[in-house]
DNA sequence: CCATTGACTTAAG
DNA sequence: CCTTAAGCCAATG
């Protein structure tokens, strides 16, 4: 058995785990799997994701809640649109009350 | 193999 | 939170 758990997949499998109207951080991402100065390589991993129907990339965003990522949707208000849809308020291309629907997954999986 | 790039982060001002 | 500078690591050419 392979257990190619590469990079990208322990990613896809943190960002599935992201609640409805609720977002995350690729630093946060990051250090959840140990690569924490990579965090770059989660948005890396997240440019693959896009062919995953199971990863809500718009549910991750930069450490201070901006949709850096909108402009790799297929349409830049992609992104906000289906935050919106999840009840996340969007403005000027942030996340309002970041620190409030932030979701980290070290805290809120270890509890 | 070396250079560039990128959906980032941190530190300092 | 804004700007500038530097660090970081994998993919790409």
């Amino acid at each position: 058995m392979k257990n190619d758990a590469s990079f990208f997949d322990l990613v896809y499998d943190v960002v599935r785990l992201i609640p409805s109207g609720r977002v995350s951080s690729y630093g946060a991402i990051a250090k959840y799997l140990g690569t924490a100065k990579s965090a770059r390589m989660v948005g890396w991993a997240m440019n693959a994701a896009r062919a995953l129907p199971d990863v809500p990339a718009h549910r991750v965003v930069n450490r201070v809640g901006l949709l850096s990522g909108k402009n790799h949707f297929a349409h830049p208000k992609r992104m906000q649109e289906l935050l919106e849809q999840e009840g996340v308020e969007i403005k000027e291309d942030r996340v309002l009350h970041f620190t409030k629907i932030f979701w980290d997954p070290e805290k809120e999986l270890s509890l």
